[in-house]
RNA sequence: GCCGGGGUACCGAAGCGGCCAAACGGGACGGACUGUAAAUCCGUUGGCCUAUGCGCCUACGGGGGUUCAAAUCCCUCCCCCGGCACCA
């Protein structure tokens, strides 16, 4: 295990808050001192699960604990996600079936490895107690806090206060939350600064289990999308996913506003913001997209991203890599031409969508701009089509 | 359970017998400008049809009805909100 200090330097480096900091160090020292590591829990959505860079600042944070030698417990919210939550607040949580977790987690815990380290990684499912919990045993749970404690979540105060349904679920779910840090034996929770309540209402149940309450990590604040407003989330589809292709990761956070540079320089990566700050915006971005690529692939690949960039962006080339799609020889004509629109169709949602997009003056074929509908147009295998800003894809007949 | 208000497109919100695929705002998308930023300006925003046509289909919570014609009127069911009642 590493000495205290250097801990400490590492896992309050970016931290947001810690609740409180002299538990935090209690229980390093007794770590270190009977060399038995930490639990540190997190708790993920087994409804999403594609893990965005936002939430990879919290599992970087996990890794930390890892390599401080603390134990990584991750917990499954099979359970929750199969009740599903009624009132269906901001993304109506959908119920879900357990195949489709089991599935969802293998995907998770694949882009979870990316960070994380398997070695001290312990992966339980919160079904295995609280499916079987019975309903004293529930109100048991549910006589250890207060309505008035629950009405203090400031979300809840306010739709309280304003006559917007709260469902009694939503009550029970930061407990059912609470009760897997008491299952597991949690030291520390981490979370989102979203998490905040919810990680105090596991600290305060586990005590009244007779446990020795968790230290609450925040380890991230609550981090915008790329739309530079709402949260980064997958229901806004304002997000980076860690898996996305490593050119696309790049042009999405070319694409943030400007305002939230210094956000996501400072909790996404090691550059040091105020070397950053001086260089021009466009400059920074491509300082932080690097950055990020090369987290999560490597730096040659960072590379490449930022050439291709450039090339496809700034210089308008056509980019090296091409979808290709495949339309059916039915759309081709004796003479050896296709309606405009049967070749933009498959870019687009519909055909109605493809007329407007052309005669919006969106498409390029072959970098010649076409904006009538009313045409055929010479088919050659592999024509480059080019719909809007983004989207590129080479012609083919199948 | 009773009384009152409400359910319209991605969201908010007009419309309250024909001129409604549905005003307006937001969002989204496309274009111009740029740094794939912001701001601004312009345009588009159900689907289908070789397709700009007073074209066809689907759509104003579900179902049924009145009418030449319904988002708009009537009946019924479901859901939400408020008040009253109930309070083990």
């Amino acid at each position: 295990m590493v000495p205290l200090e250097e801990q400490l330097k590492r896992l309050k480096r970016r931290a947001v808050d810690i609740i409180p900091e002299s538990d935090l160090i209690k229980k390093l020292e007794r770590a270190l001192r009977t060399q038995k590591p930490l639990r540190v829990k997190l708790g993920v959505d087994p409804t999403s699960p594609d893990i965005h860079i936002a939430i990879g600042v919290v599992l970087q944070k996990l890794r930390d604990f890892q390599d401080c030698g603390h134990t990584a417990v991750l917990i499954v919210g099979d359970f929750t996600a199969r009740i599903g939550d009624p009132s269906g607040r901001s993304a109506q949580r959908k119920m879900l079936s357990k195949a489709e977790i089991e599935e969802n987690m293998q995907r998770y815990q694949e882009q979870a490895l990316k960070i994380l380290d398997p070695h001290r990684l312990e992966v339980r499912y919160n079904s295995e107690w609280l499916e079987g919990m019975s309903f004293d045993k529930l109100l048991e749970l549910a006589s250890k806090y207060t309505v008035a404690a629950m009405l203090e979540r400031e979300d809840f105060a306010k739709r309280f206060q304003a006559n917007v349904p709260i469902s009694l679920v939503e009550f029970l779910y930061p407990l059912a939350q609470a009760y897997d840090s008491v299952a597991i034996q949690a030291d520390v929770e981490l979370g989102g600064e979203d998490q905040r309540f919810n990680l105090l209402i596991g600290r305060a149940i586990q005590e009244r289990y007779g446990q020795e309450p968790q230290v609450c990590f925040i380890a991230a604040p609550v981090l915008e999308g790329i739309d530079g407003v709402k949260k980064m989330s997958k229901s806004f589809g304002n997000y980076v996913g860690v898996t996305d292709p490593p050119n696309e990761m790049f042009g999405k956070l070319m694409s943030i506003p400007d305002a939230l540079i210094e956000r996501y320089v400072t909790f996404m990566t090691d550059l040091n913001w105020e070397e950053i700050k001086r260089l021009h915006p466009k400059e920074q971005k491509q300082r932080l997209a690097h950055a990020i690529v090369t987290r999560y692939y490597d730096e040659a690949t960072a590379d490449a991203a930022l050439a291709e960039f450039e090339r496809v962006f700034a210089r308008k080339e056509r980019p090296t890599e091409v979808q290709k799609i495949y339309l059916d020889k039915s759309v081709l004509k004796p003479n050896g031409t296709v309606w405009i629109v049967e070749l933009i169709a498959p870019l687009a949602k519909s055909r109605s969508e493809a007329k407007r997009l052309i005669e919006q003056g969106a498409v390029e074929l072959d970098s010649v701009k076409i904006t009538r509908t009313d045409q055929d147009v010479p088919f050659r295998d592999g024509l480059l089509v080019k719909v809007g800003k983004h989207t590129f894809a080479e012609l083919h007949i199948q």
